[in-house]
DNA sequence: TTGAAAGCGGTACCAA
DNA sequence: TTGGTACCGCTTTCAA
């Protein structure tokens, strides 16, 4: 759709003569630099760095003028040529599955925030839930970032300890030995789960799997298990499926021919798919079929029905997250203190996709 | 993190000794440069930087000595050093209102994977709905980009303008005059949704503005009204509100209050939220009134009733912006053609939530 | 407190 | 095709 292409004038003699004449390619007017400051305002360019950026280290009177003149001239201090001599860019960079699954969209804004507040630059890169492309991202941005916020990772713990050999490193929703982490009480959650169920009579219960490389999925389908064995209930899984809306279309099919009277699925988008699913089957929900996500993401409070789901909190996870990463940045020498393992809280919402246990089979109208 | 660090031995006396002496704040082990590759391959460092990034202009032989010793050597180009030299960063920013808003995820998955495809990374700005925030973070990014993707703007056209000075630009959503852009027919658009309503029996629609710095929002309402005039048809308007699921609470209110028997919220997020409240008083949709949304958000098609919206391809947006872009990032120097001003096709998503104008008025069970 | 100058890691021009 | 070298704009010793 290059417009541009139909907008353009055909090709002149004179543009063709500029062209031969190989006309100077005129860049970007060279900006204000500490050189031409400290000119004009008769001091040594160290003195105008030092102004600029450790303001008590400069007589009060200089420092007042240097930046006046900076000022006047329409001084910017380039970031590039700053990362380049200190060796800090004061950029972090944000990698994750998939920029578009609503569910980052907290831990994005969270980062984002605090990343500011600190007085960084986020850059987000989307693995497009391919392992290999996260590594390869990594790669790309270890030479402009001072950090890395890995969310979701799917990577291999090797790789994520490669990566953490490049750039300090803060995991989100993952662990890795020897790495700092943030992650939510998978545990605690999935045991919420499985006592909401139970109350409600049901004694069946089926996972949806989402991606083998989610190690938190790893963690719910664990807990999942161990809390259904607690309460003598029984838990089958099926999947993986991929977690998204269409993936949840196949996981409620497979749903559908199973004895379970709840399931559970690995997140929301996947709950959110079994949901239409079964809509369009006549299956009724939760009468006929309870359903339970992960997440607790932006539009499960208003889907049909709205979903019960375990919900954290993500944007707080983003913001320790980037916290935790600027103390490591800060930190270059000794850290002989071990990586911190934050276990962030998880709270079940119980909306109106789970209700009593049905007692017949399910009947398909 | 210092990889060293885990290999290292525990701290000893000698290390003790050692910080004690100021051992010098062991900063990250020095990367490999192009130095240090040039040395052990017996060439020039400008030899060296050819044959990593203009493998033609060198000698086969050598250059695969030189690349391969390189690799041995693990040398990675720092892309700090090589922006500060060639002044291009090969990084574009990416800014806009609210990184949360789901209708925002098509342009930056659009945005990311095109950025990606030309080798550019890809940072991003959130405002939070300010046109000061933005231009903060204009200013703040303006060093170390090499071209702004500005979306939705909530800034002036003048400061538009100004940041076309610092930058190439491309905007998203809105136009400007002298200023590249990529923006959906609004006006095509409305009357698509007045046809719609029109052929439903409606003659009288409500129109739910957003916020008064949406450019898209103002085009929305010219557009509506016009049409709406040519069909002979009346058009308020209300508001303005937050476009926000929570705006539409009180949206809805305001549209219970009218004799309308059609509303057309200014986005998505804001129609979802007047289905919701309208759901929590009684009013059927579309029975008792029929709602329209902008954007065909994600979710639009799973919320209840599924809504009618007119949609656009935000993903090639994004893809189109950034093309534009690096194509103005690469032209520095003759820019006699004036700036592309694309509009882009949208497209009437008809879902359950429009239906036949109710004949009486509108009772409140 | 200030100035001088040596980097930081490449790029790019010019000469060989 | 290669080597030498002057930058790019700022940070950071080290002296004064």
């Amino acid at each position: 759709m290059d417009v541009g292409k139909t907008l353009e004038p055909p090709v002149t003699g004179w543009q063709t003569f500029a062209i031969i004449c190989h006309m100077p390619p005129r860049r970007r007017p060279r900006a204000v630099t500490i050189t031409d400051v400290a000119q004009a305002a008769g001091v040594a360019p160290s003195t105008v760095s030092r102004a600029v950026t450790r303001p008590d280290r400069v007589n009060a009177v200089t420092r007042e003028h240097v930046l006046a003149v900076a000022n006047r001239l329409g001084y910017r201090p380039s970031p590039v040529a700053r990362a380049l001599g200190s060796g800090r860019t004061w950029t972090l960079a944000l990698v994750l599955p998939d920029i578009t699954n609503p569910y980052f969209a907290g831990v994005i804004r969270g980062a984002e925030r605090q990343a500011a507040a600190t007085g960084h630059v986020l850059v987000i890169g989307s693995s497009e839930e391919s392992g290999r492309a996260e590594w390869r991202i990594v790669e790309k941005l270890a030479g402009s970032v001072d950090g890395f916020l890995i969310v979701s990772s799917r990577m291999s713990d090797q790789r994520i300890v490669q990566t953490a050999g490049l750039r300090p490193v803060v995991l989100v929703n993952r662990q890795t030995p020897g790495v700092t982490s943030v992650s939510p009480d998978q545990a605690s959650g999935t045991r919420q789960i499985i006592e909401h169920l139970a109350s409600l009579g049901h004694r069946e219960v089926l996972f949806i799997a989402g991606p083998p490389e989610s190690w938190l999925g790893a963690r719910r389908w664990a807990g999942i298990s161990a809390a259904a064995k607690k309460r003598r209930m029984t838990a089958r899984r099926v999947g993986p499926f991929p977690p998204s809306i269409e993936g949840g279309f196949v996981g409620g099919e497979a749903a559908l021919s199973d004895t379970a009277t709840a399931v559970i699925a690995h997140n929301d988008l996947l709950a959110i798919g079994v949901l239409m699913r079964l809509a369009s089957r006549g299956v009724r929900v939760p009468e006929d079929l309870s359903v339970v996500g992960f997440d607790n993401i932006f539009g499960s409070d208003w889907c049909d029905p709205p979903l019960t789901t375990l919900g954290d909190r993500t944007e707080q996870a983003g913001r320790s997250a980037v916290d935790l990463l600027v103390s490591l940045v800060e930190d270059h020498g000794d850290d002989a203190e071990p990586p911190a393992e934050i276990v962030a809280p998880t709270e079940l919402v119980i909306r109106r996709s789970t209700g009593r246990a049905r007692t017949g089979k399910l009947v398909l109208r």
